[in-house]
DNA sequence: ACCCTGTCAGAAATCGATTTCACCGTCAAG
DNA sequence: CTTGACGGTGAAATCGATTTCTGACAGGGT
């Protein structure tokens, strides 16, 4: 790796003039070109980890998610990204498994290689923002908003939409309608969880119907796992609201070996799935603005990078409701 | 961001013996734990800008791939990250969407942040590795190896595994066998393109079967745009090899749209769906190991980093042929 | 003539951690 | 009693880019 000192002594200058060039500061047309030159031929490039240190600073933001293996949060990924690039700045995924070490771990190195700011969809509980607000690192929670730190927050009403989602199961007749819903220490998953409570109860008193609700993990076998026993009990639901994607390909995989498949059972869904509607099997599902949630989310993240210092906002975004199939 | 010279000052030594508690050097008991309780009361954190550009080197690698909302990039990420974390690397991961100028941007990063290493799995045509090269990054090459350089690679047999799924559709007595293969500037689809071309013209000089294959993009919308032309033709295939999972994706909506589903049509698709089989569609796969790929490629990059320098290896993994639903 | 302003460029300080070098004790071997 | 080895420590150099400070020089106004 050539330095910037090679460079100069190349083209004859300091090091110093080396560094104007390539920040467009005032140099002599010659020595311009005669640094470019020498720049050119060396295959110089300025080391980031100099400038970063010098500057306290660079140009790279953080997307920190708990399950890259999930088309939600790389749809996500996708929109920051988009967003991110067209201001210069790159993204660096980092991949936590819902697991708060491995997050507290990627918020450490965020913060120790001064990164421009993080986007954070958080692992369940209580998440760690402490360290990154003291510094005054941007953050932005997106899908997930943190336990009781107050940051900027782009989020989709997830209340709204597990009731909406199951409202449609009621109207569609059903009696005995379940809920699969992911960890309880998740926010977005206890949420789900309430709309789904609101829609099966009704105007009337909640009942008993927590006997129908399964809390699982957000993942396939998860899924699978938690339809596996709805339909071992004895009064067995005749519907489900699957409160995330992933979930949803478990239960539904159970409820084909058992010959149960929509619409024999009525099936609902929190989020998209992109490779299921192959084949037309009546179900219903809420439209997550994946992408859309990642380009706001790094909007506001590149507003406060700009120094916007206001008080922090939560942007709720809406999502519909569609059948398929 | 408190330094190790405001720790050293609180602790009332240098700034040396600092790093050395951190870095495990000789230190007396007494001043190792009066550093790490000045550490502990500043919430202290070694800058890894400031370690990386004095050690010349970071713990991070850099996994380059070209499209990160397919599931079998992602399930390679996991293997990567699986075995480079349990060696205390981190991996930040480089979405380059088939694009040659974001991938040179991004190696470009990985080599003026000086990361311990890159993971690539090359966007379409000549990736241009020169740099690391030069640099002597190490450097692994994943499910694609790059045109015409010499580094580690790790990969499947496309052709084998190409011609083994086209056989299986031989097999089951289709007579016009069509092929929906990725661009033709990546190896990987030409090579199972190649697989077919062995199967359909069995061991009889190729025909004019070249009017049954289509070059997409390795995306839904390609693959679905590919199927539409073929079921278009005037002698329409009754079979189609497509040579990646999300291809198959759409080819199976338009074949459900134009009720010509499987087993009405052949079809054999190279690489796993996670989400698909939630229906029973009598489909041919041609399974990948994805995290064993990520895995595999991880531990070459570890032996390269840890300076092991033999000639360059590849390793081709095995891939089986499974009937589906 | 004199001063002021502005442009251009180099020397040197700076960012924060690591590491070499030098030095001081202490203890064991000769 | 000397020599050497070794553990412990700090001062200072180092990694490579940025930026302040300073000075040299040119041109314009009075």
């Amino acid at each position: 790796m050539p330095t910037i000192y090679e460079v100069a002594a190349a083209a004859g200058v300091s090091p110093a003039t080396v560094s104007r060039v390539f920040n467009g500061a005032n140099v002599s047309a010659e020595k311009a070109e005669a640094v470019r030159k020498a720049a050119k031929a060396l295959a110089f490039t300025p080391s980031r980890t100099a400038r970063t240190l010098r500057l306290q600073s660079s140009e790279v933001i953080a997307l920190v998610i708990p399950d890259i293996e999930n088309p939600f949060f790389t749809a996500l990924a996708r929109g920051v990204e988009d967003v991110a690039r067209a201001a210069g700045y790159s993204v660096v995924l980092c991949n936590t498994d819902e697991d708060h070490e491995k997050e507290l771990r990627y918020l450490d190195i965020a913060l120790s290689a001064t990164m421009a700011g993080v986007i954070i969809a958080a692992a369940g509980g209580n998440s760690d923002l402490s360290g990154l607000l003291a510094r005054k690192c941007p953050v932005v929670a997106v899908d997930r908003s943190p336990h009781g730190v107050d940051v900027d927050a782009v989020i989709v009403d997830n209340r709204a939409g597990g009731r909406a989602a199951t409202q449609a199961l009621v109207e569609q007749g059903f009696q005995r309608i379940a809920c699969i819903t992911g960890p309880s220490d998740v926010e977005t998953a206890t949420q789900r969880a309430d709309g789904w409570r609101d829609a099966v109860t009704g105007g009337r008193a909640a009942e008993a119907d927590d006997r129908y609700l399964r809390y699982a993990d957000f993942r396939v076998d998860g899924g699978a796992a938690a339809m596996s026993d709805l339909l071992a009990m004895p009064e067995p639901p005749d519907a489900v609201f699957v409160a995330n994607n992933l979930m949803s390909v478990g239960a539904l995989r159970v409820l084909s070996e058992q010959g149960k498949l929509p619409p024999a059972t009525g099936v609902a869904v929190f989020g998209d799935l992109p490779f299921l509607p192959l084949v037309p099997i009546p179900i219903t599902v809420v439209h997550m603005p994946a992408r859309h949630l990642g380009t706001t989310a790094a909007k506001l993240l590149l507003e406060r990078i700009n120094g916007d210092d206001q008080p922090a906002r939560t942007i709720v975004l809406r999502n519909q409701l569609t059948p398929v199939g």
